[in-house]
DNA sequence: CGACATTTTGACCTAATTCAAGCATCGTGG
DNA sequence: CCACGATGCTTGAATTAGGTCAAAATGTCG
């Protein structure tokens, strides 16, 4: 558990010490690996022989159709686990959003260890919610509520059900760092670029939110957003 | 099952839990439940008590928008398990489909038994992997492909992408009984029942299938239908 | 048999896709 | 520092897959 627990020194954002450790060391345990940007951990299809914690960043899990089609199924954040997989082969591609720092474990070390095993089992029980809210989102929302709902995913304290008083605090603005392109956001929300764009263009037009930069969005009204996921 | 069977079915989706099988014994090991066919096993929304083992029987995991729209997010075989949850209460809706019979497991017991969590993480793992899945076909196939893609899931051996060769011994025909209203399939899918009927006619028209029963389907060409499913 | 529930079919409509330009934005090298 | 491609984003017009609404048909069961 000590090497999947996160540290106290590195909780904070990012700080991340002098250490200049690629690998801490040959730890029979996990080991730390760093990826910058775009890098892909591993492929759909490859041997399933490791588990990854992500410790820092922003990786996201796709899976893709022979003719290109492709779906991003799952966008994971500090502390959740990928790699896991129920037969010999990874059933995702993994690729990195940001630069990553990832906890690595063999599939051994895993199947080996009690602790390892319900650390992982507590982590999938609650990215399964994740997957079920998105489900959800895929199968019966709407464009605008997919964006929304999107976007609602960066806030913190997001008005999941108790997101009641439509004039209370919660209706600040709030400005968020996207860290994913139109075409990804689109593979995520199982849409087309174009229709991601037109939506954006839509909430700035209603005035919900402002454009700072194309991939840093202020939102002017949270919950005027709240509003349009749908769960309302 | 054949008590208090009522009571959780008082309808009102979620609103109130009112499951009182919970004194059945304090058998500290796992006890067995059964059920009839649509009973609800625990709502949306309940306190997450109990971890399920479906050791007989078909399961379906709902969640619904307050407007009524439903998206079914998993579909559970035996020895699969539900109830997991990241939280204090459940985030989907259990009911069976078919007549089942459940191992119960107390929340505190799981999370006291490494042995338990081990299987636990085992079965999620694997689940996880339908669920990546369904992600692909609820963004992005064509109803065509989601029904295909339904049916395929039946037929035992189905070909994950090894269904190579398309005049094979796998090519001879095969019965599947659906357990499913039209209704529940479209929620499944991502699909408006209407739909749900178009694409099951077409399919006739075109030879691949014929319907014993409303709800009992002899698949022509097993190929044929794997060819529709978009993974090829 | 007859009444109800589910499924199928038809006609029409709309949200989202597709196709095709135009625009920003950004990194590079002159 | 700015021109220049390159890349990614936005917008518009036309198309379409799937949804909606409204029967009709089929199945189910007392």
């Amino acid at each position: 558990m000590a090497y999947l627990e996160r540290t106290s020194e590195t909780m904070g954002h990012g700080v991340v010490a002098a250490r200049s450790v690629r690998e801490i060391a040959d730890t029979p345990q996990a080991r730390t690996q760093r990826h910058g940007q775009h890098h892909v951990v591993f492929y759909e299809g490859d041997a399933a022989e490791r588990i990854y914690e992500l410790q820092d960043g922003i990786v996201m899990l796709y899976k893709l159709l022979p003719d290109g089609r492709r779906q991003v199924v799952e966008i994971l954040t500090r502390g959740m686990i990928f790699g896991t997989a129920g037969g010999p082969r990874y059933d995702v591609s993994a690729e990195t959003l940001t630069p990553v720092r990832l906890a690595v474990h063999e599939r051994r070390e895993v199947d080996a260890s009690a602790v390892l095993q319900s650390h992982v089992a507590k982590c999938l029980m609650a990215q399964m919610e994740g997957l079920h809210e998105h489900a959800m989102l895929l199968g019966r929302k709407s464009a605008m509520e997919r964006v929304a709902s999107y976007f609602m995913r960066m806030v913190p304290n997001r008005g999941g059900e108790g997101c009641a008083g439509p004039v209370s605090e919660a209706c600040d603005p709030h400005d968020l760092v996207l860290n994913m392109t139109r075409q990804e956001i689109a593979d995520y929300l199982g849409l087309t670029i174009e229709t991601v764009s037109r939506v954006i263009s839509e909430l700035k037009r209603r005035g919900v939110i402002r454009l700072e930069r194309q991939d840093r969005i202020h939102v002017t009204r949270v919950c005027g957003l709240c509003q349009l996921t749908g769960i309302h």
